[in-house]
DNA sequence: TCTAAGTGCAGCATTTAAGTTGCAGATAAC
DNA sequence: GTTATCTGCAACTTAAATGCTGCACTTAGA
């Protein structure tokens, strides 16, 4: 380590890799050690003791990363404002892009009231934008209550797993299109 | 213990109730240890590894005990015979029912060479299915190459914890209308 | 009544991961 | 050159889960 580049810089990179490889392997199996990050984001066990107090303490600040992007997406595909249809897209791009580089899963993590809050705030800012879709006659009236709401983050979900080849442009046209028009003819 | 009922009813009635709980547990916490999932289902730890050699052992009899309810539900649903709509529904609607009993993941078993083998056959049959389906017009050609065999079982998933409050048949409505036309009008 | 099967309970050894710390080496900044 | 910072390495302690076993107790069935 430190054979080139600052102390400083090293650091800033190896805090990152700490955590997105950590959102990587959590993603893949909740139960990976603290060992395994760090060997898989080629840091030793003790640093990464050295930056976080805990284990909870690390999956406390990947669960912030993903929560701050994720406030991002949705602020960047302005929900509230834009043509349903252009803010559908753009916030399931965004968020495809999101999943690939924070894949965990907020789920695992609502015992924290924060993250519980924070959580709650965006799937609500979802949840007005699509009643607004239906509003405005994109989606159907009538659907089970909260469907929608559930169904698209797991389209998206789907889709950035399982279409690792596609852009998120392309991705985001699947999810969008089996949103609305599922996969049946006509 | 072994009040009401001869020992080997309650011996039978553990051994089930270990079964599902644990599966029920391990679906919420693939880290949950013996012992929680041992007072769960209202035995003693010891009594669990008087049955199960090992943890894996455990587990693999939870994996079996979804894989032959899956097999069961794709045979009760005939879907190289039956007209395709009928079979999709019946398919779906079992497969929520196995859902809820064994809500486990074998995604996560699959090391194991057995279990690997008998997935890998369940999701062919239930390929071949899909296209049929495709050839005899209820779904759309040209979709994106194995979308619709990882969206169906992703759909069954969801409803199956999301809609605890719905039966079966109710529930595959759902899965069904979903995949077939969206959420979007017309 | 006697036996076999099953169980809870308590205790044990082993393993694994978490979390901590001291030391020496490397490098940027001064 | 000196110092402060960051690192890997190695050596702990502690906590928790796995896996095993002996003992007493209960009950069904011979």
């Amino acid at each position: 380590m430190t054979r080139l580049g600052t102390v400083r810089a090293d650091a800033a990179r190896n805090l990152e890799a700490v955590l997105t490889t950590g959102a990587r392997m959590l993603a893949a199996d909740p139960g990976a050690s603290i060992a395994s990050i760090a060997a898989e984001a080629g840091v030793d066990r003790s640093t990464v003791y050295r930056r976080f107090a805990s284990r909870e303490d690390l999956l406390a600040a990947i669960y912030d990363a993903r929560l701050t992007a994720i406030e991002q997406a949705i602020t960047d595909a302005r929900l509230r404002e834009a043509p349903v249809a252009v803010a559908l897209h753009r916030y399931v791009e965004n968020i495809i892009t999101v999943n690939r580089t924070w894949p965990v899963d907020l789920g695992r993590m609502l015992a924290d009231d924060t993250v519980h809050s924070r959580r709650d705030a965006a799937v609500q800012e979802v949840d007005t934008f699509l009643e607004r879709a239906v509003d405005e006659g994109l989606l159907r009236t009538g659907l089970p209550e909260g469907w929608a709401s559930v169904l698209l983050p797991q389209l998206v979900h789907l889709v950035s797993r399982q279409r690792p080849e596609l852009g998120p442009g392309q991705a985001a046209d699947i999810v969008v299109n089996t949103f609305l028009h599922g996969l049946g003819v006509s």
